[in-house]
DNA sequence: GATTAGTTTGTTCAAACAACCAACTCACAA
DNA sequence: TTGTGAGTTGGTTGTTTGAACAAACTAATC
């Protein structure tokens, strides 16, 4: 209610975000093709992208094609380059994800940090040697524009309310990186940025109210959106599939949660205690699954029809149009997944909710969250922006 | 993107609604108290009130009271009592409900017919009956404005899709009644409604996002506010949580659904079978659960446990504000509220969700369809509106 | 010449503003 | 007790403002 567009004023400014959500979502896209997707005169979006052009949002690329039935050619214009830029990180068990990317998402650099063993406070300088590194090299006009963290656990108000297996020792990341940067800091949780990306780096998942985006790691958790926005929940929390007990008429004993069935983690210490192993890896499971291993075909086999079952009480809760399958397991065993669509069907014989691999799952987390937080520094949270990750050069 | 305000005339629409939507919520409220709510000027809210007033939605109740310091006593608006009415039923197993409401929401009538073992063609000619009595009696202006109907069942595209006891024998409610009656009819699953209910006819739920109202009657769904929206799904199907199957790592045999262990009817049908009787009702289970009935004790037992668990894991998958509990049996064995909450504090030791029952869920749902179908009459779906449920007298 | 892209200049109209009137409370004096 | 005037609030009237618009322009192409 109070924060509709009411006079004059308001209706300017949101029609400059307009100018620039177009400029964002077409670029290269001219002054003319904006008047006719936005139904505003032409006149006007010269005068709202005049505007932008003063505060150094946007660029004119070039000359376009002319029309082939004569007229002038149209100025091309996009998102300036030199703007600015994101810094975007994933803190995953082995690794820290480092992502530079510039103000419409295309990704500048990438690289991985080996963390694994490491606590916190150890980690905290590495992150800030990436953030020199990246400032050193930098040539935009404003620099640093926000960091993002994909955090594996649950976040509430940008802070970590719950991480599994990083101890953040009372570490106020969002603080930390404010007070030493002055940028917008933004920490969400690994699933909820996932499902980020795919709305917002996805051309195809445009059209997509609704998705679910199922992480299945050490944990389970999904990220979901819902009608074209992220659905944190009132405690971030909204999601949290991996913790869902079984409603059966038997409460004896403590109920136990899903992701101490299916989770990554349950299915390879299930191999290894059948198989009297220890500290077996990801690699190994595979490794015995493509030998052919008994024990690891029918652990694989009770993984495969779990997902099937989270997926069916997906789609009845949220009834998403799409679901994406977010899983480093599944990305290394991709013959899995035709047999989970298979149990699925058996599972839900009449209306079927599409489903998908996320490729690429680090890449995904990052992107996310450079989404996020790029909006955070535009101050456009709420409009729809489709972002281009191609790996570009400036 | 397409349906923002880009122009004077789109953002005066809307200031003529908003400035409806403060009459609405705040009746009888005077023109400067909505000039400040709005943050508008108050000669600006003069003269769209007057616009308001020539389409006949709005009236003068009479002056109010004059500040304790002093100044001219403000006139209260209002909305128009003889603008016009909504008719909305309940399709129960035993009987359709039938509500009259005022364009604000007030009770104008509310009998209950008996159809217990009619067909929906010998239902049609009573609703029919209800909707030209209402007529006859009728003398506000325009007279009826629009119907719903709460379905126990799914419902997509105003479309009966699943519909558990109620055979529809392919009748289209929507187009008949629109046929006849040329006035909007909405069909909505009964669950959702209890929803729309809380959020909109309940004062305290005023600040609430994200709300769940879990429906335990002959199968178990929930109606879920995502952002003060009601979220229906791709497909309507979002919240249908009565089908959801266990995650055990048992696959054996086909996978039951959490309804079969823990809706009302199953409980009775336990109960039932156990003591080898038939023909049970909801009346016959408190008797013997009042009797102390040792069969019926555990069967509510577990009953409690299930429903502590369904909230689990609806906090679990939704994280909302709040949950709230639509169910007869509980309506009539109140005793069992503290014993789900204490049983749901065992599972969720840290966040808990507070859990509310709701009374008189056949007046919710009518109401909850009251409130859909006023916003699409006044075309005002997306708008934060409150209903006041008072039984008035015009 | 026909067509398309973009600019300039002047118009439009809903909201904001300023000044006003209407109607009230309160304090205080007669 | 009554009357009066200062101060306050609600609402209206007439004017100004400014962002979007429309039309007429320039520019550049087929």
């Amino acid at each position: 209610m109070s924060s509709a567009i009411r006079n004059r004023m308001q209706l300017h400014q949101q029609n400059i975000q307009s100018v620039l959500a177009e400029v964002f979502n077409h670029q290269p896209i001219s002054r003319i093709e904006i008047s006719r997707n936005l139904a505003l005169n032409k006149s006007t979006v010269s005068a709202l992208y005049r505007d932008l052009k003063e505060q150094g949002y946007v660029e004119e690329l070039g000359e376009g094609d002319a029309s082939n039935v004569g007229g002038r050619k149209p100025v091309l214009l996009a998102i300036n380059r030199r703007y600015g830029y994101t810094m975007n990180f994933d803190f995953g068990y082995r690794h820290l994800h480092v992502m530079q990317n510039s103000l419409s998402g295309d990704v500048l650099s990438y690289r991985q940090v080996d963390v694994k063993g490491l606590k916190i406070k150890q980690i905290l300088p590495l992150i800030d040697h990436e953030l020199e590194t990246a400032s050193a090299k930098d040539n935009t006009i404003h620099g640093l524009l926000g960091i993002s963290f994909a955090i594996h656990g649950t976040v509430d108000q940008n802070q970590v309310t719950y991480s599994p297996f990083l101890d953040m020792e009372h570490v106020d990341l969002a603080d930390y990186y404010t007070q030493n940067y002055q940028v917008p800091v933004l920490l969400e949780n690994e699933a909820n940025v996932s499902a980020v990306y795919e709305r917002d780096f996805n051309k195809e998942n445009d059209h997509l109210e609704n998705m679910v985006s199922i992480s299945i790691h050490r944990g389970i958790g999904a990220g979901l959106i819902i009608d074209q926005k992220l659905h944190r929940g009132a405690h971030g929390e909204a999601g949290e599939i991996g913790r869902s007990v079984s409603i059966d008429g038997n409460w004896d004993g403590a109920p136990r949660k899903v992701e101490d069935y299916c989770s990554e983690d349950a299915i390879i210490n299930q191999i290894q205690d059948e198989k009297q192993a220890s500290n077996m890896t990801r690699d190994d499971v595979v490794r015995l699954f493509n030998e052919g291993d008994e024990i690891t075909k029918t652990a694989l086999d009770t993984f495969v029809k779990s997902v099937a079952g989270i997926i069916y009480n997906a789609a009845n809760n949220y009834d998403p149009d799409i679901v994406f399958l977010n899983s480093p397991l599944l990305e290394v065993l991709p013959e899995l997944e035709p047999r989970i669509e298979e149990f699925y069907a058996q599972m839900a014989p009449s209306i079927r909710v599409p489903i998908k691999l996320t490729q690429n799952s680090h890449h995904a987390t990052l992107l996310g969250g450079c989404s996020l937080v790029t909006r955070e520094a535009l101050g456009m949270e709420d409009a729809k922006l489709n972002f281009s990750a191609q790996t570009a050069t400036i």
